[in-house]
DNA sequence: ATTATTACTAGAACAAAATTCTAGAATAGT
DNA sequence: ACTATTCTAGAATTTTGTTCTAGTAATAAT
């Protein structure tokens, strides 16, 4: 048909940018911008990955909300997965100093244990998104932040532990094996965490703190019973 | 080029089918042909998903590690979440009735309990697999199956709590809101068996069903301690 | 027995979505 | 000023799930 012009049809005919939309109208440095963006994406992803997840949010409503471009995303993120990763890890960085902070002050077993259980419902509480995002765990993490998070792991783990020990011996709280103090204090939490977020219970952790709290410190306490 | 035939190029030019490569030997039933197939298709699924979730399998793996052709596998399962969707609901009714098998005929409240964290740590160490992409959660399921779901969950609370009641009334087991006694119950165990599906931990749930039945006992007992 | 209906199998065609690719613009470094 | 690097942009491509048409076995209906 009307063919006046080449037939050669080569890969990119069209200039990608002549001007840009995107930077409406403040004159912020690049550096700014670019973190403002990056942010953005952020932000809106983890709003669609909470709700739908990761699977069924796609990147071009992403794309839209945030207002950035293929290039940009894929320039940050390297991927949809890539998105989920930086929250991923941002959020284990902000959940796992927020609980030390609770933690570390406390002087005896049983307040440490109770500060421990009563933060962890309160920060699920205050930002559920975020949090059924780290519990949803459907995140492919690369063998990159699989290593990164095994380390940030360990040393929390590490941190806790040196907080323990000392009441371990004094006789308050029960020698267990390492690996089981944090699913006994937290897991009752995080269950009924994940039941709030997906609506299968209707009172958040944040109003059942204080019974987790005391039944959480009941199955790790030493203690000898009255029959 | 050699053009000899019609140019016209009809949707389907060439019949799918002139003999059939896969019933090889055998003269078994259709029926019994198909219901291998669909739990060959199961079982494939599984343990891909259970490996890399959901998202990251593709259906083309699945068709062939099972043998099945495309047309098969969505007459049968609808799509590559229909798979997911089956083995799900199969997978918490098996486990629910192991649950209550475990726990209905125990006459004391402490043997109930322990009863419960001890057949969860077993059901899990037992089919790793199945366990992980129950936990894994990244199932979304149909409204249907959301539905029958729900009714099976009401069903199972109500069995639970038919066998609690009286050990609550007799003063064993503390009054706490329904929603808590699974997850102060199952709470720790489950967060183990994910720490160990998940490779973070080493040790098995069975190797710690000990500890963690008689903590969980702890922490929904009631009793008068010594100070 | 013959026909009509249904359940199932098969794989090419399709559509949608993620990602790659090329190129231009802004900034930093020299 | 010039060069390298980072960032933005969107068209082109690839990948992947799903649909579609067609054909085959089995069963029900007449």
């Amino acid at each position: 048909m009307g063919n006046s012009d080449s037939d050669i049809c080569h890969r990119n005919m069209t200039s990608p940018t002549m001007f840009h939309k995107r930077q409406a109208g403040k004159s912020q440095t690049r550096k700014s911008q670019t973190s403002a963006l990056k942010s953005r994406v952020m932000e809106v992803s983890l709003a669609h990955f909470s709700d739908v997840g990761i699977e069924q949010t796609n990147v071009g409503d992403i794309l839209q909300d945030a207002d950035c471009s293929v290039g940009s995303l894929y320039h940050h993120f390297g991927s949809k997965e890539g998105i989920a990763e930086a929250l991923f890890v941002e959020g284990v960085d902000h959940f796992n100093a927020g609980l030390l902070a609770a933690l570390l002050p406390r002087r005896t077993a049983s307040t440490g244990i109770k500060a421990m259980v009563t933060f962890c419902c309160e920060w699920v509480t205050d930002q559920p998104q975020l949090a059924a995002f780290l519990l949803s765990r459907e995140i492919k993490l690369s063998e990159l932040a699989r290593l990164e998070l095994r380390e940030k792991d360990r040393a929390f783990g590490q941190s806790t532990y040196d907080w323990f020990a000392p009441h371990v011996k004094s006789g308050e709280l029960q020698a267990l094996p390492t690996a089981l103090y944090m699913p006994l204090i937290c897991g009752p939490t995080l269950e009924c965490s994940r039941m709030w977020l997906s609506g299968r219970s209707a009172r958040s952790p944040g109003e059942v703190a204080a019974i987790l709290a005391e039944a959480s410190w009941q199955s790790v306490r030493k203690s000898v019973r009255k029959p």
